[in-house]
DNA sequence: GTTAGCATGTAAGGAGTTACATGATTTT
DNA sequence: AAAATCATGTAACTCCTTACATGCTAAC
């Protein structure tokens, strides 16, 4: 019946762990902080809300006090329903975090999970960087050989196609690697926040 | 019921416009000439050549003598079923070529598009290419702007990825830009074979 | 004689979108 | 008083995937 699982559920958990916010809010961050990528729908948004409620990871605050700034300029307006993540949602949140998917999932949305990588521990960041990279390299192998195999029959504007794409993947791998090497090197000086152990469970 | 639109029939009716095909012999192209962007799969395939045969823009041919590679070695096999571009189906793609869609459509799906430009008059091969660059350009005053407003509160990875992001669009312009300008000097000097006419509508 | 490849199909489901409906509030 | 923005929601639809069903042939 409801949404199941999908980016959108992800991307909903990891802003609403940053801070609570009522949907109209969230759509807005969703298409300026992540959404450069892709604009989500308020027909996809609110359903997926529901759904996320009802299995506990969401709950609703209709006109508590979460944050001055949301509950004070509240006169008159529809009644904001806001979210905040509970602690089932951020393990949620968490398992998704470090999930190595079906290959497509960590593929299409690598954009979405880098997005997030600011809430994730070390050891994770350097599986996805590393996952991203290997498939890249895996498709890149593909493409070679198909190039090779069938470069006579194409026409020049699908060689010109498979040639720009082929340098556009090989431009990835480049950046990955020096993301991955820093991510290295910073394992002594931290930058930023490191958190220290993964092994802490306590809800705040 | 069947298939409407999109991406796949735009596809099909692209390849078997260079000749005709069975099913099984499509799904290979689809994933070597064009997919090594996206694989698809019989499970949609199949459907939406029943739908374009409905439609007429196909005709099934069982055993007829297409060309010798495909019928030749059918002996004894299962009975395949070889798909012919009518003239209907032509003008079809040739619509589906030259149409300036509502924007997701052009958007998404612009390597496909660029696939089949070698069927392509330069006209509509300028309009795509414009088209393309003008929204990437668009997009691309938007990530800036969003940039601009919101850039302290975003930490270093959000920060890195739009910084990435930007640099492949930018990347993405600069090639639209020579191949525009490549289509542009070969105005006089042909390149290959160029069509001098699209009012030629006589099938073969 | 079992696996791998060829070849065609159907049913159910997934992850979204578009279009619509509603209504209050601020801006022009 | 009209238009834009805020705010939430539903129904129908789209386009594609997964999993399944079927059966034949070639290679190991």
């Amino acid at each position: 019946m409801g949404r199941r699982s999908g980016i959108l559920e992800f991307a909903v958990l990891g802003l609403l762990r940053e801070s609570p916010m009522h949907g109209y809010e969230l759509r807005k961050r969703l298409n300026t902080s992540l959404g450069v990528f892709r604009a989500f729908s308020y027909g996809s948004l609110y359903p997926c809300l529901k759904t996320l409620v009802q299995r506990g990871w969401l709950i609703e605050e209709s006109g508590g006090e979460p944050d001055d700034s949301l509950t004070a300029p509240l006169t008159g307006r529809r009644a904001r329903i806001v979210y905040r993540l509970t602690a089932e949602g951020k393990e949620r949140f968490e398992e998704l975090l470090s999930q190595t998917g079906p290959d497509t999932w960590e593929d299409e949305h690598f954009g979405v999970r880098f997005a997030f990588f600011g809430q994730t521990s070390r050891d994770v960041r350097m599986r996805v960087l590393e996952g991203r990279r290997s498939r890249l390299e895996e498709r890149l192998a593909r493409m070679r050989a198909s190039l090779a195999r069938t470069r006579e029959r194409l026409d020049d504007y699908t060689l010109e196609l498979q040639r720009h794409g082929m340098e556009s993947v090989e431009r990835e791998v480049r950046w990955l690697n020096e993301l991955i090497e820093s991510e290295r090197a910073g394992r002594d000086q931290q930058r930023g926040e490191t958190p220290p152990d993964p092994s802490d469970d306590t809800a705040t």
